[in-house]
DNA sequence: AGAATAGTGTCTTTTAGACACTATCAA
DNA sequence: TTGATAGTGTCTAAAAGACACTATTCT
C-alpha cells in the first residue's frame, strides 16, 4: 500500500486523476526520517575488515558507526542514495565505485533505535576490493576500515556472526562462527533461519593462508573505542550484513569482488576462509571452483612470483560470466547440527 | 549513519546528551512516508495466490494493490506494523496470524514511485495456510485471493518470475520461471543474482499433483481488473517476493507454513510443486523429505482416506524442529544454464 | 475388477571430502 | 638443498535422480 487509499472518488478519468494530485497534501501524511547506512566489507591483509566512521556529533558522539546518510526525498532512489554515501565516505570515484558490489541488506525501523526521531534505516551491503585508507571525508569525524574480528557485536564473542537469530531460539555459542550452517537470507525482521549449536572446534587461530600471505603488518592500530559497542543498532546491522556476506559467496561469485581483476585460486581460497573464518582445503578447493562452469576463466598468465615461502607460480584468472554457482560451495562445518 | 552527525559538540557526558535531546527539532530532518506493503501467499485449491486489495481511492484507483499501510511512527516497528496489516486486512486473530510466516522482503523507494509524495514502503512476505476468504477489511474497497497464476507482473509472461535482475543482463525469457536457476536471496537494489535463459521447456500447464488433488472447483471468478498491471512497483515487489519463496523452501522447512498443523508428504509436495511450477518425482520426493533431519515428523496416525481416485491412506506429519534442511531441497530444472 | 496412488528398493551419476603425490619455486 | 607451495590423481561417502515394484484404497 502507498499513501491512503482512504478519499474514495469515482471515475478515473486522467484529469480528475490529475487535479487530485494537485490538491494533494504530503504534509497530511506521517513522516518518518530514511536514512541509509552501509556495511561494507573488504579484504585488508587477508582479513575481513567493515568500513566505520567516528561520530562527530551527539548522539552517541565519538562512538563508531556505519557510514550512511539522509536519502534525498525524491531525487534519488534508495540504491543511488548508497552507492553515493559509499562514494562520499570512501572517496571512491565512478569508475571504482563501479567495481564495488552493493546490494540492500534490509530495513530496520524498531521506535527508539534513534533517540531523536523514528528514523527507518536502509542497510546495503557492499563487497569491495582492497581500497585505499578511507578519509574521513563527508561528515564524519574520522572514518577507518576495522577488522571485523575487533568488533563486538553483541553476542560476546570475537569473531561476530551469531546474530539475534542465535539469540532468539536461545542457544548458546561456544564457539566461533565457523560452526554455523548455511543461513539463506531474508529480511531483518522475521525468520526461521538457524543458528546451529555446534560441538566441533574450528581453530579459528589457524585461518590457513588468508593470515599466511599477509606478514605481521598491522596496519593503523585500531583505536579503542571500536572494542565499544557500534551506535544505534549497528551492531545487529553489521551482524546480519555478515551473514548474509557468508551466505552470499556460496552460491554466487561475488566472493571476487573482494579481488582485483586478476587474481589466483589461493587468492580467492582466501577470500572464503576469511569470510567464513574456517580453513578449507587446498586442494579440494582448487578443483572445485574451476569445475564450477562460468565461476572463473584463466588469463593464461602467471603470477610474478610463487607463493610466499616456495612455490610454483599461481595461475590468474578473472570472473567468469556466471551469476551463480552450481554446485554451490557450501560452508563446511555445518555438521549435520542444522536443527 | 543515523540523523545528522553534522552538529559538533565535545564532552559525552550524560547530563550534557539529555539536554541535547530535549532542544532537538526532528522537523529540522527531510522526512519521507513509510509505509509497509505486504506479499501474502497462500495454497487454494493447490494453486498459488497472493492477497490483493482494491484500490478505492486515487491514484491507482479501481487498480489492485498490495495490501498495506503507513507506519505508526515511533510507536511500533517495522515487523509489527506489517502484522498489524496483514491481520487488519484478512480479519485474522492473534492465534491465527501466530501460524502466519511474516518476514521482511526489501525496501522500495524509487523517486516517482507514487506520484502524490516520496515514499519508502517496506515489503513483507508471508506464507500462510489457507485462510478464509479475505473480507475487504480496513480501508480497501475490497481484498481477494488472486492465483498467482493470473497476474502479469511484467515481463510478459504469466507465471511471474522473472524480475529485474533478468531485465538487467539483458536476457530475453522464452520459457517460464521452472527453469530458473536457484537464485539466493538479497535485497531488491542490486545484486548479481541470475537469470537464466533456458531452452529446455517445462510444461507448465502439467503441475503434477497439486492441480490434481484439486477438482475443478473454480473460486470467486476473478475480476478483470487483476489481469491489469498492479499499482505503483507492486509487480516487482510480488515478483520479488515470489523470487524470495521459490528460494526459501529450498533451505527452510518453511513450504510448511502453508500447510496446517498436520499434512501428508503428498501434500507438503503440492506446495513445492505449485511454488516451484513444476512437478516432482513423487518417490524421490517422498524419501528425500523424510531424509532430511528435523523437517518433518510423523504423528503416528494416517489420513481419513486414500489418494482422489484411490491408493493407500497417507500418512500423517507435523514440521519438525529444524530451521534450516540439510540436505537442501534443490529446485530441479536449473539445467547447467546457472550462467 | 480396474485404476490410481502411497511408499520402498535399487541402480547410476554427480558431488563432497580425505589423502597422497608431483612439480615448482623461494630462501 | 630444503621446505613450503600450486596443482592433480584417486578413492570413499553422500546425495540426486531414474526406474521398477508392492501394497492399499477408491470407484
Amino acid at each position: 500500500m502507498d499513501g491512503d487509499r482512504e478519499r474514495g472518488g469515482s471515475g478515473a478519468e486522467d484529469d480528475a486523476e490529475r487535479a487530485f494530485l494537485a490538491a494533494y497534501d504530503p504534509r497530511d501524511f506521517p513522516a518518518i526520517a530514511v536514512t541509509v547506512d552501509i556495511v561494507a566489507l573488504t579484504l585488508r591483509q587477508g582479513a575481513l575488515h567493515v568500513l566505520l566512521v567516528e561520530r562527530g556529533g551527539r548522539p552517541f558522539q565519538g562512538a563508531w558507526a556505519l557510514p550512511g546518510g539522509f536519502v534525498r526525498a525524491g531525487r534519488e532512489s534508495l540504491d543511488e542514495a548508497a552507492a553515493r554515501e559509499l562514494a562520499e565516505e570512501t572517496g571512491l570515484d565512478a569508475a571504482q565505485l563501479d567495481r564495488v558490489h552493493l546490494e540492500q541488506l534490509g530495513s530496520y525501523g524498531d521506535p527508539g533505535r534513534d533517540p531523536r526521531m523514528p528514523v527507518v534505516t536502509v542497510a546495503y551491503l557492499a563487497f569491495a576490493p582492497d581500497l585505499p585508507e578511507a578519509r574521513g571525508g563527508g561528515d564524519a569525524s574520522a572514518a577507518a576500515w576495522v577488522p571485523v574480528a575487533d568488533l563486538d557485536l553483541g553476542a560476546g564473542h570475537p569473531a561476530a556472526s551469531r546474530t539475534r537469530q542465535a539469540r532468539r531460539t536461545g542457544q548458546s555459542f561456544t564457539e566461533p562462527d565457523a560452526a554455523r550452517p548455511r543461513p539463506p537470507e531474508q529480511g531483518p525482521g522475521h525468520g526461521t533461519d538457524g543458528g546451529g549449536s555446534v560441538p566441533r572446534p574450528a581453530d579459528p587461530a589457524a585461518v590457513g593462508s588468508a593470515a599466511a600471505t599477509a606478514p605481521e603488518t598491522t596496519q593503523t592500530p585500531l583505536p579503542e573505542t571500536v572494542r565499544a559497542r557500534l551506535a544505534f543498532d549497528h551492531a545487529r546491522i553489521v551482524a546480519d550484513g555478515l551473514d548474509r556476506a557468508r551466505a552470499k559467496i556460496e552460491y554466487t561469485p561475488l566472493a571476487t569482488a573482494f579481488l582485483g581483476a586478476e587474481f589466483t585460486i589461493v587468492e580467492l581460497r582466501g577470500v572464503y576462509e576469511a569470510v567464513w573464518g574456517s580453513p578449507l582445503h587446498a586442494g579440494n578447493f582448487h578443483r572445485k571452483v574451476l569445475s564450477v562452469p562460468g565461476f572463473v576463466e584463466s588469463t593464461g598468465a602467471t603470477a610474478a612470483r610463487g607463493g610466499a615461502r616456495g612455490g610454483p607460480r599461481a595461475r590468474l584468472y578473472r570472473a567468469g560470466d556466471a551469476r551463480l554457482l552450481h554446485p554451490a560451495l557450501l560452508r563446511p562445518d555445518r555438521e549435520d547440527s542444522v536443527r
